[in-house]
DNA sequence: CGTAGTTTTGTTTTT
DNA sequence: CAAAACTACG
């Protein structure tokens, strides 16, 4: 056997040998899974003799997808091209293309991500006259989504629909489902839940994959939801060489139908599976480790598993409370330079993860103003931007003109004269008719009262179906550009002038390059596929970790990565746990929440930073949180107290009640007070301007200073700006030069 | 039909 | 605090 297999552990290697059968990974955070993977994958091709196209391996994310056949390929040397590597949802993509016609639908279906989904929701409780107001679009979709979840048709579900609420739902469900269809699109749900219904009507297409796909490993497989795990075991009933991966400990997306049971009772749903534990961790120091695994001791139902590691103990965690967001933000600034200046850092061993996407603004805001280079990952992705989706809108119009929802998004974007009137008669022709947006839109003529915007709804469809005829003579980039030419959407943008316009000119150019890449990629490039790329696209998915940039993400998004320093931000009651966590009283939801803590600090390898903010601006009020339950969690041997300085002004008598950093560690017997009081001095450089002085700054050009004040290790700088305005600055990160 | 101005609403997390 | 939804007017 190749000696790449004795850089293994004795467990790491038990479960690479073990292909036979059903195998049980429980991997702990920074176990070494990965690895585990590929040399395992690179193992049956090259000790077992398995044919690479035997193997199916589905990952949680394409990123991670992408990285394990870059790695199999570096260990196997070639063939790892045709193993199936990929996640559940492109994996039933690449099914459902090929054998979707076998249960009535076209092959060439849209995929409608929340956006559109929400849309088509709107358009049936309008139909159907669902009052807006006391049935929310959002909470009817997640009964939807979680409907699809477990495999209830809309028939099924109906049957069971006792209450009123879920007769509404039904009636809602049932017509959503009804007009996907005709409009030949597919949600992110049913891209899994149709796979499964090909398999149940077709035997011969279940027989084939799972002939096909003789070995199978699901990494993740703790956040697996009831479709998904019906999916494995279908195509793995015959053969039973599945390998799932997993740690119960960070199975975080409940809320997205993720059943934790999946993992618990895998040894119930396959008799004889050999369970294999990996508790050494490679990742982090011991301080790091054991701080996660104090936290996550408090929950109960879990496999029982302690990591442990040879690591150094390292440096103690860093707790603080600091006095607001904004003050929150300009520490990790300064601790970043710091760590840069005189540590020898990079920007890329930095990762600050957060509760929600909303805490990013703050943070960024301050590492512009410090020339801190990040990158937001998340949040409001680039292909959900309203630019982007009005181009692509026009693409999928083009493409598939059934898909109404795409129609209607672009009917009169740039304005064309075809207001909500119009639109209204024309939806009533459609459903009356029961044809597709577009088509009634094509029969304008035999519309009633529609003689003023016929004309326009005739040039609109004209237009389209022009494109449509010049599209097989042009490539995708000329075929966008000419969208963007002929409606003049750009030109309009650039009409308007403001920055914000300018914005998205530019995003339009990036999608114009990205539309470059894949046609330069794919060996054949077309329209459709690259629809569907970007339709099964994450915002993780474009995560480079060598970009020398600070990174900032949820700790969602950062489940399996690893930094060398890591600033957890918002340790606060209310934050994170969440309030909605608090709220419903239910213990799974607060220990679903305790997970998110032991993925979020086991993200770390060197260097952690818990901060709280004494009170903090959310959703244009302002809140005094207590300090995370989490924190409280964790033994205070683990903490550098020497940081830990007092809070000094409480906002007002009001929040006394509630308990600050300094009061909680002061009443608990573990602190010892160490210089809790001291500031660090502002440093060992001095300023060679005063206030009065006109400095200079790479950005903002020429200004007067107005005020300095030491803060932390350095000085706060005050400049004003003609050009830029007045701007609070870290003196040492300004790098402000006499002028 | 389009606009500007006003009111309401919402936030966990995402393939 | 924003974005979305609504309202009133030209």
């Amino acid at each position: 056997m190749d000696k790449k297999y004795d850089s293994l552990n004795k467990d790491q290697k038990k479960a690479v040998l073990h292909t036979e059968g059903p195998l049980l990974i429980l991997a702990g955070a920074g176990s070494g899974k990965t690895r585990v993977l590929t040399h395992r994958i690179a193992y049956l091709i090259e000790e077992k003799k398995v044919a690479p196209w035997n193997i199916l391996a589905i990952t949680f994310t394409n990123k991670a997808a992408k990285e394990m056949r870059e790695r199999v390929d570096s260990l196997v040397g070639s063939g790892s091209e045709d193993i199936w590597v990929s996640t559940f949802h492109s994996t039933c993509v690449k099914i459902l293309r090929r054998h979707i016609d076998k249960i009535g639908y076209d092959r060439y279906f849209t995929i409608y991500d929340t956006d559109d989904q929400k849309k088509l929701i709107r358009d049936c409780m309008k139909q159907l006259n669902v009052d807006p107001k006391q049935f929310k679009e959002n909470s009817i979709l997640s009964s939807i989504s979680s409907a699809k979840d477990k495999l209830l048709t809309p028939k099924k579900f109906e049957k069971q629909a006792y209450e009123y609420r879920d007769q509404v739902v039904s009636k809602v469900y049932t017509m959503y489902q009804d007009r996907l269809k005709k409009n030949n699109a597919l949600d992110f749900d049913d891209l899994l839940v149709k796979t499964v219904e090909v398999f149940r009507l077709c035997p011969d297409v279940l027989s084939y994959y799972q002939d096909k796909f003789r070995y199978i490993m699901v990494d993740e497989y703790q956040d697996t939801n009831h479709v998904q795990y019906i999916f494995v075991g279908l195509l793995a009933s015959r053969y039973k060489n599945l390998c799932v991966v997993g740690d119960d400990d960070q199975s975080i997306y409940r809320f997205r139908g993720a059943d934790i049971s999946n993992i618990l009772d895998f040894e119930k749903d396959f008799r004889n599976a050999e369970v294999i534990k990996l508790e050494q961790n490679y990742r982090s120091s011991k301080n790091i480790l054991e701080a996660a695994n104090q936290v996550i001791s408090n929950n109960y139902g879990r496999k029982n598993k302690t990591l442990y590691t040879d690591n150094e103990s390292g440096d103690l965690i860093n707790y603080r409370c600091l006095q607001n967001e904004q003050a929150e933000a300009e520490f990790m600034a300064g601790e970043i330079i710091k760590g840069i200046e005189s540590e020898g850092r990079d920007f890329k061993d930095y990762a600050i993860l957060y509760r929600t996407n909303a805490q990013s603004r703050v943070i960024e805001e301050r590492f512009i103003l410090n020339n801190i280079p990040y990158k937001i990952v998340g949040g409001t992705s680039f292909y959900q931007r309203r630019e982007i989706k009005d181009i692509l809108a026009y693409l999928k119009t083009i493409n598939n003109s059934t898909d109404d929802i795409a129609v209607k998004r672009i009917i009169n974007v740039p304005r064309r004269g075809i207001g909500t009137t119009t639109i209204n008669k024309v939806e009533n022709y459609a459903y009356n008719n029961d044809v597709n947006f577009f088509d009634a839109l094509c029969e304008v003529s035999q519309i009633p009262n529609m003689t003023r915007s016929s004309k326009k709804v005739g040039a609109f469809t004209h237009f389209i179906k022009v494109l449509r005829v010049e599209m097989a003579t042009m490539s995708l980039v000329d075929l966008t550009n000419e969208v963007i030419e002929r409606t003049g959407y750009v030109k309009e943008l650039e009409a308007e002038g403001t920055d914000e316009a300018h914005g998205r000119i530019d995003n339009i150019g990036e999608l114009i390059s990205k539309l470059t890449e894949y046609e330069n990629n794919e060996e054949e490039p077309t329209l459709n596929g690259f629809l569907e790329e970007v339709a099964l696209i994450a915002d993780i998915d474009n995560y480079n970790e060598e970009t020398n940039v600070v990174v900032l993400m949820t700790m969602h998004s950062a489940k399996g990565l690893e930094f060398p320093c890591v600033f957890i931000s918002g340790m606060e009651d209310g934050l994170f746990p969440s309030y909605m966590s608090i709220s419903s009283g239910q213990q799974e939801d607060i220990e679903e929440e305790r997970r998110l803590c032991y993925v979020g600090i086991t993200r770390a390898k060197q260097k952690l930073y818990l901060l709280g903010a004494n009170s903090r601006m959310i959703r244009g009020m302002t809140q005094y949180n207590q300090v995370s339950r989490f924190i409280k969690e964790i033994n205070n041997k683990l903490f550098d107290l020497e940081y830990t300085k007092p809070v000094q002004d409480m906002p007002n008598e009001k929040t006394s009640f509630r308990k600050n950093a300094h009061s909680f560690l002061k009443s608990n017997p573990y602190v010892v007070k160490k210089n809790a009081n001291k500031m660090p001095a502002p440093g060992n450089f001095t300023l060679n301007y005063e206030v009065g002085d006109l400095v200079k700054h790479m950005k903002f050009g020429i200004g007067e200073v107005l005020a300095i004040q030491p803060g932390g290790a350095d000085y706060e700088v005050t400049v004003n700006f003609p050009s830029a305005g007045v701007k609070k600055l870290m003196a040492r990160l300004a790098n402000l030069k006499k002028a």
